[in-house]
DNA sequence: GCTGCCTGTTACCGTTTTGTCACCGTGCCG
DNA sequence: CGGCACGGTGACAAAACGGTAACAGGCAGC
């Protein structure tokens, strides 16, 4: 389990880097937004911890540029009153915060709740009813036809509305889980994107049996098989 | 979700309370420990909001209190510079705390950080009486019948009656609430609001048995079942 | 460079939801 | 008695919503 570490203070990232190896993870370490982004590219882990004053910028930029294609968990680090800072980090989607100065089992109980949270346990297929999905293949087996591609779009939208089956996902919910803090008035994405979905899984895309319209409030994916 | 809010000044109880209820979360108010240690095991609420300093003990006995068999995130409010409250009051088991004066946009941020990281999920309904409502699937339970579909206004407008259930919610609040600050004269709007959900929830919409009109004031949810 | 897939954008259609207007009855008060 | 404020109701127009198609740019792989 990799972790991504952003403070511009050595000391306080050595500390944390101490802390987290000895809670059992691997810690990749950087103090400034270049390195951060590159680093998180290159190294793809699977949470990320930010502080919000770096050198070369702040930690908000670096939350908005991983959510553009990625849902890992973010953690930001704030200064005790930085009120304003708080609530435009959880906007911009992370997912928790930790004021200075916290204790290290502190973060190591928030990192584990987080990961926990995410249900980032094993690559295990998320399944729901007749419907298994397999995040890293990003294919959807249906029944025990043979598995259908889906694009990473795609994947994501089937992964929350697995995640909560059978039951409605608002369409600010899902907006916010596939394409992460943005634009949020784009409903036409959504259109698109859950009409190439029903192409793709549904036997008659104008009647949908699993990926079924909650008017007025979101989606909602039918449990039960066919027929 | 339900939020116990405990506070001995009753115009910081009422912004608070407001801010909450636009956030789509039902409040129970107390302005001494007695009643928010009764109010707490009558309603088991979902998150308690704490205040220190109250006319008959503190804030500090409560979350003790609360904390010898209930496992439910608590904030607690403190003065700025009150250091020794703050470390007193998560060595007794608070999670977060918020230092006045603060803005309702941080309240509610932080108050949803508290409750993702609890894990409880934010779908949970609302409920008074024999009425229940999903705010995530705009779905209303009457008794046990069938669930009926509300449409978008009409569920903000259920919303904020089922959060103040039984008291009366005046014209003001409801515009407020519904439609946002905007030409708050429009009780014209209300009106076809009311009736078009009298239609849908009532057996018989001329004589509503649930959303009662108090003449000049406003409207009232009545909580007794039909019969 | 060409090709094909993925994604975002614009446009159109039919349906549902919301806003507006017009009218009715009731109760109050001068 | 007549005017007026208030709440309820019906009818209709405007706006929003959901589905679909067509198309353009970006990008990877050849």
């Amino acid at each position: 389990m990799k972790i991504l570490v952003v403070d511009d203070d050595q000391d306080l990232l050595a500390l944390i880097a101490f802390a987290l190896t000895q809670g059992g993870f691997a810690v990749i370490k950087a103090a400034d937004v270049r390195t951060a982004l590159r680093l998180f590219a290159a190294e793809a882990p699977d949470l990320a911890i930010l502080d919000i004053n770096l050198p070369d910028g702040n930690g908000f930029q670096i939350c908005e540029a991983i959510r553009v294609d990625s849902q890992v968990p973010i953690m930001m680090l704030t200064a005790r009153g930085g009120e304003e800072d708080l609530v435009r980090a959880l906007d911009l989607g992370a997912d928790d915060y930790l004021t200075k100065p916290f204790s290290p089992r502190t973060l190591i109980a928030r990192v584990k709740a987080l990961l926990r949270r995410a249900g980032v346990e094993a690559g295990s297929a998320l399944t729901a009813g007749p419907l298994s999905l397999d995040l890293e293949a990003h294919q959807l087996k249906v029944e025990n036809a043979p598995p259908l591609k889906l694009t990473k779009l795609e994947t994501r939208l089937m992964q929350i509305l697995i995640a909560n089956a059978g039951s409605v996902v608002s369409t600010e919910r899902l907006l916010t889980h596939v394409w992460g803090h943005r634009g949020s008035g784009d409903r036409q994405l959504l259109k698109q994107l859950v009409h190439r979905l029903r192409q793709k899984i549904e036997r008659d895309a104008a009647n949908p049996h699993f990926l079924r319209t909650e008017s007025g409030a979101g989606y909602r994916l039918e449990t039960q098989p066919l027929a």
